[in-house]
DNA sequence: CTGTTAGCGCCTTCAA
DNA sequence: TTGAAGGCGCTAACAG
């Protein structure tokens, strides 16, 4: 009588005795319907129906050697910065039949190189990852394995594969530059303690000509982390007449801060943010920033690798997508 | 010679003759140690180190039928609202070995029974989705399937399988006694135009006792969108003295539009929001909202999922996590 | 256009 | 504690 095993899934052999078909004929009338006709396929159809059937992707890409997944990894998901770039991807990747798998490095490089570890493990097609990868054991674990790579929001002389981002250091440069210009010389710095934002305050601080006041907050920022920053500014320079912040967060922040200080902006103090967040254009007064295209970049990481999964050859394997000053009012 | 074959990557296989034990053996050294002598785990250890052997999960989730995987959908990552809820279930998934899968359904119920049908075909080991299921077809195959499901960020009398979330009816209900104990009664609602949403509008309209000024807008909601909705309410009712809005992002743009028309809150008009976002304590004035604890949301479905998997029964398949009024400045 | 054969890489079952 | 055999569900490769 019937045992007590676990109610045995319906697999392709019992949709191709249903329809009266070989097991191979099945899996072409649903993977490849262009090699059987078109009677086979409506009866093939017919049997997936009848037997409820749902393929099995994990034994199909155990021999196709096709996960139809893609390894995402960011810092954190809860941080707005990478938001478009993860929909953007998401968006792409879906409409191609491939999905998702995501991973939280917690800007932890340890963390990373694990993570890397597992999701090497899956197989996926594919894997983007933000920022460089900074472990040189998992760039050339990536290498070997030869699964298609594409760091972004960073350019890099040698990726491990392909990149696409644009470059901090000009970033940083380009604000400094654009205080200067204003005459301003009393500037500072609020910023996240990541990798790129320090990169930022390099490109900064290399312009200014000489080290400036420095607020550094743990991820992932806030409004409130701005408060506190803008304060610690103000003990560094009591006089500091511009800030340029790591996230529009961190410097909607300083800006409530001036705010309740009595400070008035662009005229005691201007302010310049990152990421042109949506807010940013409608705080009073508007805040001046700096616009990176986020979904941009998902987009053109995910046409790098699905065009690298359909074997074409990646004639520009770095793009830079370059940013841009959004001049508003606390400027 | 060397043929043109794809560099045969390393299997357990190729460990095992390394290490001089059988293919078992050294299955079981890295998946089973218990069941091995120490001296072989470490020969085994070792012939892995040698050799750069990487698990493939997709072969041993076929025999071992458990994919390590969870499939999460949300409407739209880039909705603030959803964050918390999948980073919380992100780190907590990670922490057990188990990685995320996502799809956007984008609040279209079609696309999220395809959505669904593909995340069935990877085996996922449990699948979260936010809200309801829609589709009863979707409803019997999961149930079918056999795959754990938990609904979040809604309750239902009869969910799927579990369910994580609150009541939106009550939501809306206590939003509308909390603006009539105030003796306000030309109330109105912006509201994006998603399910839930819409449920709490009928939770307010019921206890309001009859239809109210509305503007609804697309999906995500944004301070744009805000802006724009309230210009909206005014023309319906220019007299409106409270709104109710489905997001903080709407609270925020209705604020500032009503600001740049010289209306006072809460004088003028009261604002209550929805999700409690980090910026709506530091608004001017800051917003009323009603908060709800995303990441606790996240966190009990990953934990009715974990435990599931790993053969408990669950005694509370149904968790309501509740919600509250934050009263501040715009109320 | 259809079918047969032979695995993909690993783990479960049984035996030693 | 270790091993041998068999198969998870599917698809390339090669016939017909």
């Amino acid at each position: 009588m019937s045992n007590n095993k676990a109610p045995k899934s319906v697999t392709l052999h019992d949709v191709a005795r249903e329809a009266g078909v070989s097991l191979i004929t099945a899996s072409r009338a649903l993977g490849n319907p262009g090699m059987v006709s078109e009677k086979t396929i409506a009866r093939v159809r017919k049997a997936v129906e009848a037997t409820g059937y749902f393929p099995n992707l994990m034994a199909g890409g155990l021999k196709s050697r096709k996960s139809l997944m893609i390894a995402a990894l960011v810092p954190n998901i809860a941080v707005a910065q990478f938001l478009p770039t993860v929909k953007a991807l998401t968006d792409a990747l879906d409409a191609a039949g491939y999905q998702l798998i995501l991973g939280q490095t917690g800007y932890d490089h340890a963390r990373e190189e694990a993570l890397l570890n597992t999701m090497i493990s899956r197989r996926p097609d594919g894997i983007v990852v933000t920022g460089l990868i900074h472990s040189q054991v998992s760039r050339d674990r990536l290498r070997r394995a030869g699964i298609p790579v594409v760091e972004t929001w960073d350019l890099s002389d040698r990726p491990v594969d392909m990149a696409v981002g644009f470059s901090h250091v000009k970033v940083g440069s380009a604000v400094a530059g654009f205080f200067l210009n204003q005459g301003r010389r009393r500037v500072g710095i609020a910023t996240g303690d990541d990798q790129r934002a320090a990169v930022r305050r390099e490109g900064f601080i290399a312009t200014v000509g000489h080290d400036v006041p420095t607020a550094v907050v743990p991820a992932p920022s806030s409004l409130e982390l701005g408060r506190r920053a803008l304060a610690r500014l103000l003990e560094q320079d009591p006089k500091i007449e511009a800030i340029f912040c790591s996230s529009d967060q961190l410097a909607q922040g300083v800006m409530v801060e001036a705010q309740s200080r009595g400070l008035r902006m662009p005229e005691d103090l201007a302010i310049c943010g990152f990421g042109d967040a949506d807010f940013a254009a409608h705080m009073n007064p508007p805040l001046t920033t700096v616009q990176v295209d986020g979904a941009a970049i998902g987009a053109m990481a995910a046409k790098l690798l699905l065009d690298r999964c359909n074997g074409a050859t990646i004639a520009e394997p770095v793009v830079d997508v370059g940013f841009r000053i959004v001049e508003r009012g606390t400027t």
